[in-house]
DNA sequence: CGCGACTCCTGCCGGC
DNA sequence: TGCCGGCAGGAGTCGC
């Protein structure tokens, strides 16, 4: 997916447009996502006004009428905004139509993304169990250090536990353990409080700067205004492997933790 | 309960 | 040029 500074990019992209708007048809293409698209979906938003356009996670919230419209990008989701007559390509699965003349549209290439519908007043049980978001005063070192303990996996693989924290994925956790200086290799119960201080500092300041630069643009990844992101040329090991570390000229190692790939520093990161 | 493996799906890239 | 294997931004679920 999209990872959370590409959710909240596309957050910021797509609200000014669908605020106050109403929907006048939502045409289903395609409805076998993750979980199918509910079937009473369009008889829920048709001719309803979204009110507020929220993110928990990597999930996007959009309220409106008698609830709130769930959706999640998966590894190669996007929304955007397009004029209503635009031609519909392979994997462009879902519009929702608006009273603007615009259409939202949901493509999805690999089908791993959500829509789902939640009553008010009932949280969705994908929503339950997730961990704090990393820029709110709830994340905090001291929270990683304490839920760390007697925990054997690796550490990138714990902080990218949606328990521990929602929204550092495979990109971030790996930038944000270079800038820490720590081994993502690293037993997660065996590393001391002072670094893990050090660490939610990171992975603040990492998502932090991505978000204001509107994202990695990640081979196709496009914003909800439609605008690629500039964040990619400053990754320093993500997808480097084998090439030079930009601080000490090391040649960047690579091994797998927990299915995915991690690429690290052996001389900067320990 | 914690952990690792597996799974969904399509596209793309590198190697032969 | 084409075929094939492996890998890709996620994360729920299952088995041990």
């Amino acid at each position: 997916m999209p990872e959370l500074p590409e959710v909240e990019t596309t957050r910021r992209g797509i609200a000014p447009h669908l605020l106050g708007r109403r929907v006048t048809r939502l045409i289903v293409r395609d409805a076998r996502l993750r979980w199918p698209i509910p079937e009473d979906l369009g008889i829920q938003i048709e001719n309803q006004t979204f009110t507020a356009v929220r993110r928990r996670a990597k999930y996007l919230l959009l309220d409106i009428g008698g609830g709130t419209l769930i959706s999640h990008l998966g590894m190669s989701g996007s929304l955007r905004l397009v004029p209503a007559d635009t031609p519909v390509l392979k994997h462009e699965h879902v519009d929702i139509e608006l009273d603007s003349g615009m259409t939202l549209r949901y493509t999805d290439p690999r089908r791993f993304g959500a829509m789902l519908w939640q009553p008010a007043g009932a949280e969705h049980p994908l929503l339950s169990h997730l961990g704090p978001e990393p820029l709110s005063d709830e994340f905090t070192g001291e929270r990683l250090y304490q839920l760390s303990r007697k925990r054997s996996m690796a550490v990138k693989p714990f902080i990218m536990d949606n328990a521990v924290v929602v929204g550092v994925g495979n990109i971030y956790a790996t930038e944000a353990l270079f800038a820490a200086g720590i081994d993502p290799r690293r037993e997660a119960g065996r590393i001391s409080r002072a670094r893990y201080l050090a660490l939610a500092e990171e992975i603040r300041k990492v998502l932090a700067r991505a978000i204001d630069s509107g994202g990695t643009t990640l081979r196709d990844f496009i914003g909800g205004d439609g605008k690629p992101g500039y964040f990619q040329q400053e990754l320093f090991v993500y997808g480097r492997a084998g090439q030079l570390c930009k601080l000490c000229g090391t040649t960047l190692s690579e091994c797998r933790l927990g299915q995915r790939s991690s690429v690290f520093c052996r001389h900067c990161q320990s």
